[in-house]
RNA sequence: GGUCCCAUCGUCUAGUGGUUAGGACACCGGCCUCUCACGUCGGGAACGCGGGUUCGACUCCCGCUGGGAUCACCA
């Protein structure tokens, strides 16, 4: 049998990371499995589905490199597509008495769980409505449908003796006593299906084999076993994926900050650094931390997954981040930096091929790739700005001599010999002119090349730069030293 | 509160009855050095508690404690 997963989000917010994990990971089993991975979008809250969710989602994973078999743009996929399909099924359950209509209202049903709570008992349904449609009549109850004024909802007859085993790939054995379980609604009153049932119906459908989700659905899991043999379908194998915590401990959420796909991928991250960083979440092989796609497939075991709920790490993710910073190939990083740089409207004085020295001068020197902009910023504007303090306590007027000498030596390099090697030997010549030490040189240079303190090496920057703007600058300071002491 | 899940350094984890309990992030220190980084070397840091089982438990069982999830006409 092949293996078939799906990821199931719902089009009703941001394509959060803790959710997509479980769709990483559902991905991740039906690759390594040759199988197929499927992607359905969860819209039967039309009120609150909207279509720049739906964009977000298929941008993120996109993004991702994290590509389905079927799924969007196919209309099948989409669970408002296939209500037809759920009334047919809800009929067939009600007419075999495995649902029965409830005319509880929401009110009611509101105070039925505080008067629970009040008396300490479980706030479920009380199964009220059970038995007060006839045997007789239920096979000629229709489907809810308020302005035909049958307002009220269609509960599922959950069995009320015995057990529900659910034998988790992950979690092992956990047992249910179906006495736990009540009569939950599979039909809202406005006719529309609910989650519980819907997806069920999915799932049997388009033949799931394993269901891999976040363990917040493992309470949920028994209920919809029994919706699967009521519908006389064989339910599929779970697994159940540990959650994602926040720092402070508790199901990771918005409030924690960055938490969405969008947010990491605008902060400057790489998609390979998120992959990397959310499969190593829960899941390991030894004591690998990087991993390919291709690795990630090849090794990926329900076997390998931890337990327990793991805290995200953003300091981990940055560490990653950095690392595929250091080792992703130049020219894709060129094409990365690009809507970076565009974002903070900057024009790029040079080719791809400039681009590519001026980032290998500082690629081990930014974490993300907004950081890598910042720091580009002397680079990339014609004009820069000196730090006060710098200027203060590298350009006074004694070096200003050094520097004209400099400027002199830099400008006097042929163009075709402009590299690092005859920037050295400028430098060396000042250097023994003035009788210095490089140290000594070198900070007032960078202070006015950079304007700042903190550079790449400085015969890197000179390459970079080249010969005009460098001599420009140096000539610039060397005034600004002149005037100081004045 | 009921039900269910979970428990190794601060964090992510390796470990599957006998290990000086390993790695990674973060942190601290040395080296490298034109600054900052990178790199490199080294350091501190963990088996929640109590009972069993066993010649021997981080590993198996039970209890406790702690944490989490879930109990919608949301998904």
């Amino acid at each position: 049998m092949t293996v078939r997963t799906r990821y199931a989000p719902s089009p009703t917010g941001a394509l959060h990371i803790g959710n997509v994990r479980s769709g990483l990971f559902a991905y991740l089993f039906a690759r390594h499995n040759g199988g197929a991975f499927i992607l359905r979008i969860d819209d039967t809250d039309r009120e609150r589905s909207t279509r720049e969710s739906l964009d977000e989602i298929l941008e993120s994973l996109t993004w991702l490199g994290v590509d389905w078999d079927e799924g969007p743009p196919d209309a099948r996929y989409f669970q408002s597509n296939r209500f037809d399909r759920y009334r047919e099924a809800a009929l067939q359950l009600l007419r075999e008495g495995k649902a029965y209509p409830c005319y509880c209202t929401a009110a009611e049903l509101d105070a039925m769980r505080k008067q629970a709570e009040r008396e300490r008992r479980k706030p479920g349904y009380d199964g009220r409505c059970r038995d007060r449609t006839p045997p007789a009549e239920l096979a000629k109850i229709d489907l809810p449908d308020k302005r035909a004024g049958r307002d009220y909802t269609i509960r599922f007859r959950s069995p009320r003796e015995g057990i529900t085993v659910v034998d988790d790939l992950i979690k092992g054995r956990a047992v249910f006593e179906n006495a736990e379980l009540d009569d939950l609604i599979i039909f809202r009153s406005d006719g529309v299906p609910t989650y519980n049932f819907a997806t069920v119906l999915d799932d049997a459908d388009f033949k799931m084999t394993h269901i891999v989700r976040g363990d917040d659905h493992l309470p949920n899991t028994p209920r919809q076993m029994q919706i699967f043999y009521a519908l006389g379908f064989e339910p599929p194998a779970y697994a159940h994926l540990p959650m994602v915590m926040g720092p402070d401990g508790q199901k990771l959420s918005k409030r924690h900050g960055a938490t969405s796909v969008f947010a990491y991928r605008d902060l400057g991250y790489f998609p390979e650094a998120l992959l990397n960083y959310l499969v190593r979440l829960g899941w390991s092989h030894g004591d690998q931390e990087i991993f390919s796609r291709a690795e990630m497939i090849e090794y990926f075991d329900f076997a390998n997954c931890g337990k327990s709920a793991g805290i995200f790490n953003a300091e981990k993710l940055l560490w990653l981040n950095f690392h595929y910073m250091k080792s992703l190939p130049l020219a894709r990083l060129v094409r990365d930096i690009k809507p970076f740089v565009a974002r903070r409207g900057g024009t790029i004085p040079g080719d791809d091929a400039w681009l590519e020295k001026m980032i290998a001068t500082l690629r081990e020197r930014a974490k993300t790739l907004v950081e890598l902009v910042d720091f580009a910023s002397f680079y990339l504007n014609d004009e820069i700005a000196i730090e006060p303090k710098a200027a203060a306590k590298f350009l006074k007027p004694e070096i200003a001599p050094a520097l004209a000498a400099l400027a002199g030596e830099i400008a006097s390099i042929d163009s075709a010999d402009f590299a690092e090697a005859s920037i050295q030997a400028g430098f060396a010549r000042v250097l023994d002119r003035f009788a210095m030490k490089l140290g000594q040189l070198a900070q007032p240079v960078r202070v006015a090349l950079t304007g700042g303190t903190v550079s790449p090496g400085i015969y890197e920057v000179i390459a970079v730069l080249g010969r005009d703007r460098t001599v420009r600058r140096l000539r610039a300071a060397e005034s600004a030293c002149t005037v100081a002491a004045s």
